[in-house]
RNA sequence: GGGAGCAUAGCUCAGCUGGAAGAGCACUUGCCUUACAAGCAAGGGGUCACAGGUUCAAGCCCUGUUGUUCCCACCA
């Protein structure tokens, strides 16, 4: 046995074990062991690096996994990395100051590719680092071609079956990543802006209206009021000349107007807001495009063409006010949308997009979120509330360059689409070229697809991206040339990983990752991939600052915070909370985690350096009552805790077991045995076997509990005391907490009482010292002790105990 | 504006289906008791946001109010 040093080595000894369970593949996936339990984890975006706040959410979930392994499960457990996409151009562009642009696509992707695998190994030491019990050989990243092929199989799928669509239609658009974008991807936030209010000339009449965006006045299709507002009744029907540009629209009423907001009359324009976009889709109105991709004014456009919107505005406000015709203008604050990725102002623009339709879908969508459990319980409403907020269907085309291509060629004469054959895919159409006639018009010539997929397109498919991989494993021919999504389905691992057990993230990609996995779950397999979905929290900054938007912030660097506490300790603060509450990060709660890795240190040390010389064989047939009771109590305090982590409480079961390691073992137990221990020559051989065999039992119980928080530091005990001598298994983390599935542990009701009773009488008797200032050493006459007349023979058995734990000559019972 | 969560000791929080207010930190006092002074023992701190209601009994259930955080909507 090694010694135990004074203070346990930290980093170093992390390292160390990390090593030990990497060379010994202790947390390896096994395909023919069963039960499985599969776990469907969020693949992290690759644009830098991995914060505190990953950490916090993912160690969540990681302690849940290791429950389940030491549950006698077969856990697969694998982490891809999502490696493609708008976050990781990004990147690319900072770290390797290039520019997409000058670039062919793929050469530019593969750049982005490149540089993203850089990042995982970063990415993977980390994971390592924090002790993530991962099997990284089921690692996958959505840019491969394994995962390219499945999302372009799903893609053709879904366009054959029309759930994906071809539309020249207003879209959600960034003019500065110069790409459309989804409703999901969309930030708002409070903006200053006025208010113009602009008369409009209705015969001899004049209709004034006020907008935030006279810059559209050249896009204005009509014009609208509310029908019960008779203010403006006598205009309906009638047309409108706009300012400056002097073209008629006509004056139509629809009850969206509302009466009080500016002057109750709305310039609708093609496109200023959603509301537009609305009026446009349901009145059919023209479209008048005058906004660029770029976010400038077409340069035919009277007075304002080729200036940016914002120079547009400007100018139209001036040449308003030269010829004053304008009215006044009015400060508001209002909130915009902007693009969640740069924070630029989302403009709506005409454009071909694909989109997956979601809209029609809404009632199914709302009642597929019954077919799971969620914990919480309240993070159901947020995915149902956003279903029903939703307005826009998915569009999952990006006029980027890193993503999935889609495998598209348009007929230049007739512009139909012609997809990819299956056995084609993966495939790049601006690399390979489509090889027959337009089935519609005969033509030989074609247009390759130039955008690229949602990264979300992709990632939502990891229930099947998993399940294709257990069969590459696997090396099933069969199912080797997948065509079709449901031919995973034939492989013997479809059944036994889908619906998988759970679904792990954080609560801020409800609207992204949950939703598009439930879509595109339910048009691929008819029915929600997992039985349960883990929501953690998120660790804040400050208030309402979320860590992951800000940057350079040196002090939540995870790997800094390794360093400096240990991951260990990372881990015990992350299962500090309730689960799916939010945190604000303060270093100074590091404090309570060091200050329990020290005591579970001392406190083993101890009772491993009084087990040299036991072996189980010894363990006496009667156990001391004191001795009983513990036991009992660990028994107890396992089938508490394991209670809330079948809940994925890891925060409430932490504190069930922290009280019962902190108070009744190390504070009572260890101090009313310990003479027992150090002097058998007073007490007995057999009697200090009897505390032998307790403290190993609660030893190696506690180590277990903690196991799932404190991976390193308990494995460290473990092999460095040697305990693998009473177990016969090499790692503490391929132990379980019951000896099977079906056994369950159990505990004697009487022995607990006995054991409360005894506490109570001991903290009176310390009581007493402490009011009397009393050292714990001076030994006093005698203590009276009160107990219950059913617990009698268990307190007369352990006088013994009492009397050297109180340090009293003599103690006397008495009954209650 | 709609929805959800939270409101308990100075601070951070726990209190499951209602049955004599809890933990850690901080504070006070005492103790170098052969695992641990990064420790041990003991102690002082609470109208459980507010107002009603149900009940023999409410921190917990119901109604309302206020404050706070988050999600969503709000671009005329």
């Amino acid at each position: 046995m090694n010694k135990f040093q004074k203070r346990y080595p930290g980093v170093s000894a992390e390292r160390e074990i990390q090593k030990f369970w990497e060379d010994n593949k202790i947390y390896k996936f096994y395909l023919n062991e069963k039960p499985i339990y599969s776990v469907d984890t969020p693949p992290p975006t690759v644009s830098g690096g991995l914060h505190i706040g990953h950490i916090f959410s993912f160690a969540q979930a990681e302690m849940l996994v290791r429950f389940k392994r030491m549950q006698g499960y077969n856990v697969y457990f694998p982490i891809g990395f999502d490696d493609n996409g708008l976050a990781t151009e990004r990147l690319a562009e900072k770290e390797l100051g290039i520019k997409p642009i000058d670039f062919e696509r793929y050469e530019f992707s593969k750049k982005c590719t490149e540089l993203s695998k850089k990042y995982e190994n970063k990415f993977k030491d980390l994971l390592k680092s924090m002790g993530f019990s991962y099997d990284f050989d089921l690692e996958y990243s959505t840019i491969s071609d394994e995962v390219c092929k499945i999302s372009q199989i799903s893609f053709i799928e879904l366009a054959k079956k029309s759930k994906a669509y071809l539309k020249e239609s207003p879209v959600l658009w960034c003019t500065l990543c110069n790409t459309s974008v989804a409703q999901a991807e969309l930030d708002s936030k409070d903006t200053d802006s006025k208010f113009y209010y602009i008369p409009f000339a209705v015969g001899e009449k004049i209709l004034e209206i006020a907008t935030t965006r006279p810059e559209l006045l050249c896009a204005v299709v009509c014009v609208f009021v509310n029908p019960k507002d008779h203010r403006y009744s006598e205009f309906v029907g009638k047309t409108a000349k706009i300012p400056l540009y002097n073209f008629e629209v006509p004056i139509l009423s629809d009850s969206k107007v509302d009466p009080e907001k500016g002057t109750g009359a709305v310039m609708c324009s093609t496109f200023g807001d959603t509301t537009d976009v609305e009026w446009y889709n349901e009145k059919k109105l023209a479209c008048k495009s005058v906004i660029t991709k770029y976010g400038k004014i077409k340069q035919d456009v009277l007075f304002i063409g080729s200036l940016s919107i914002k120079n547009a505005r400007k100018e139209i406000v001036n040449l308003l006010k030269e010829k004053k015709i304008l009215l006044k203008s009015e400060d508001i604050t209002h909130t915009v949308s902007t693009h969640e990725r740069c924070g630029r102002e989302i403009e709506i623009i005409n454009s071909n997009q694909w989109y997956i339709d979601v809209l029609s879908k809404k009632d199914e969508l709302i009642r597929a979120a019954d077919q799971t459990e969620w914990h919480p319980k309240s993070m159901k409403k947020r995915y149902t509330s956003w279903v029903k907020n939703l307005k826009w269907d998915w569009c999952i085309s990006r006029q980027r360059y890193s993503g999935i291509p889609f495998p598209v060629w348009y007929c230049s004469n007739c512009y139909e689409p012609h997809f990819a054959q299956k056995d084609q895919l993966p495939i790049d159409p601006m690399k390979t070229s489509y090889e027959h006639n337009c089935e519609k018009c005969g033509n030989n010539e074609f247009i390759p697809e130039k955008s690229v997929m949602d990264t979300w397109a992709t990632s939502s498919l990891t229930p099947q991206i998993n399940l294709n991989k257990l069969n590459l494993i696997n090396n099933n021919s069969q199912i080797k040339n997948i065509e079709n999504i449901e031919d995973l389905e034939k492989g013997e691992f479809f059944k036994k990983i889908i619906p998988m057990n759970m679904r792990t993230q954080a609560h801020d990609i409800i609207r992204t990752w949950t939703f598009y996995t439930i879509v595109k779950s339910l048009y691929h397999l008819k029915k929600i991939p997992w039985k349960k979905i883990m929501i953690c929290g998120f660790v804040l900054a400050k208030r309402g600052e979320k860590i992951s938007k800000s940057k350079g912030e040196s002090k939540f660097d995870p790997l800094l915070l390794i360093e400096n506490n240990t991951a260990d300790i990372l881990r015990y603060w992350a299962a500090g909370t309730k689960l799916g509450t939010d945190v604000f990060f303060d270093i100074n709660d590091m404090k309570d985690a060091r200050r329990f890795t020290t005591k579970l240190w001392n406190c083993s040390k101890f009772i491993i350096s009084h087990l040299e010389d036991f072996d189980l064989s010894s363990k006496p047939t009667k156990l001391k009552p004191v001795d009983d009771w513990i036991i009992n109590k660990t028994n107890k305090v396992m089938l508490e805790a394991g209670e809330f982590l079948e809940n994925f409480e890891t925060g409430l079961a932490r504190r069930v077991i922290d009280d019962f390691f902190w108070k009744d073992f190390c504070d009572n137990y260890i101090e009313i045995v310990k003479q027992r221990l150090y002097q058998p020559d007073i007490h007995g051989e057999k009697e200090r076997q009897s505390a032998q065999y307790a403290c190993y039992y609660c030893l190696i119980n506690i180590l277990k509990m903690y196991a799932i928080y404190v991976p390193h530091l308990t494995e460290y005990i473990y092999l460095n005391g040697n305990l693998n001598r009473f177990t016969g298994v090499q790692s503490i983390h391929m132990l379980f907490w019951e000896k099977n599935l079906e056994k369950n542990i159990n505990f004697n009701k009487e022995m607990i009482l006995f054991g409360e009773e005894l506490k109570d009488s001991i903290f009176k008797a310390r009581k007493y010292r402490s009011e009397h200032n009393m050292s714990m050493k001076t030994t006093v006459e005698s203590v009276s002790i009160e107990h219950s007349k059913n617990l009698e023979n268990l307190f007369i058995e352990t006088k013994k105990d009492l009397i050297a734990c109180l340090q009293s000559k003599q103690i006397i019972y008495k009954l209650k």
